[in-house]
DNA sequence: ACCCAGATCTAGAACAAGTCAAAACACAGA
DNA sequence: TCTGTGTTTTGACTTGTTCTAGATCTGGGT
C-alpha cells in the first residue's frame, strides 16, 4: 500500500455518480500532482482484480469505475455526456434466463443498464 | 444503395450471435474482396442511424451489430471471448426504475446483458 | 542507520478501435 | 461527353488503454 495506490482509492469512494480513469487522475493529482495516468490504470486495475472496484464500460467512451460492489445496484447512464450513477430498479428479482436459453453457456450475473439523458443534456 | 453497403446488409442479417465491425469486413472480403474496412464502419453507422441495426458495446473489445431490432430482446455475453447472443429473459416487464430515482433524468429505455462464459470457454 | 532485492512509479512509446479528410471513382442527368 | 453529387478508398489522426525501460521507493536483515 503506496501513497499513490491509497489516494487513487480514497478518490473513488462514496460518490454515487462514478468517474473515469482521467477523471480519477486529476482529481489525484489535486492531492499528489506527480501521479501518473499509468500508476492510476494500474492501480485501478489492481482493485477491480481484487474485487474491490468495479469497471463498467458504457457505450462507447472511456471506462468507468464503481467501488460500490457490496450493495446490489444497477446503473443510470446519460447517452450524451456519459455519466454513470447507481440505482436500485424494482423488479430485477423476479428477472431470469430460462435455462433452454443458455445455450450451453455459464451464466455469472446479469447487468442492467437504465438509458436516458441527464438534466444537463436533456435540456438543450 | 451501392454493391458495398448490399453486401454490409446482406453479412450482418440472421444470425443470433453478432459480428464485430471487423468480422464483418472480413466476411464481407469473401464477396467484395476490395472492400475498406471505413467502408464497413460507414456503412454500419447508417444502419445504425436508420435503426436498422444495433450497437453494442460488451465491455471491452470493439462493438458489435445486431440487426434483430424488431422483436424485443436482450443479450448473452460471455466475458472471455466476447461472444454475444440473443436472448428473451422472463420477467423483464416487470423491471422499472422508480420516479425518485430518475435523478431528474429522461429515461429512455433499459438494457439487460446476461454475463457468462460460453461452452467453449467454460471448458478450458 | 545502511544495504540490497524486489516491487512500484514515471514518462513516453506502442497499440487497438474507430473516425476523418482528401483524392479517386461512379454514375445519373443535361 | 461533361458536370455535379454522393460514395469509396487510403492513410493519417484521435482517443483510451497498456506496455516498457529505467528510475525510485520500500521494508527486512545486518
Amino acid at each position: 500500500m503506496t501513497a499513490q495506490r491509497r489516494v487513487v482509492a480514497e478518490v473513488l469512494v462514496g460518490e454515487h455518480v462514478h468517474l473515469t480513469a482521467e477523471a480519477v487522475h486529476l482529481a489525484a493529482r489535486a492531492v499528489l500532482p506527480e501521479l501518473s495516468l499509468a500508476t492510476v490504470y494500474s492501480t485501478l486495475n489492481e482493485l477491480v482484480d481484487m474485487g474491490e472496484v468495479l469497471e463498467i464500460s458504457a457505450g462507447n467512451g472511456p471506462r468507468r469505475y464503481d467501488p460500490n460492489t457490496t450493495i446490489a445496484h444497477q446503473h443510470l447512464l446519460c447517452m450524451r455526456c456519459g455519466t454513470l450513477r447507481d440505482v436500485t430498479p424494482e423488479g430485477n428479482d423476479s428477472l431470469t434466463l430460462p435455462p433452454e436459453q443458455h445455450y450451453g453457456s455459464q451464466v455469472v450475473g446479469v447487468d442492467i443498464m437504465f438509458r436516458g439523458f441527464c438534466p444537463a443534456c436533456a435540456g438543450t
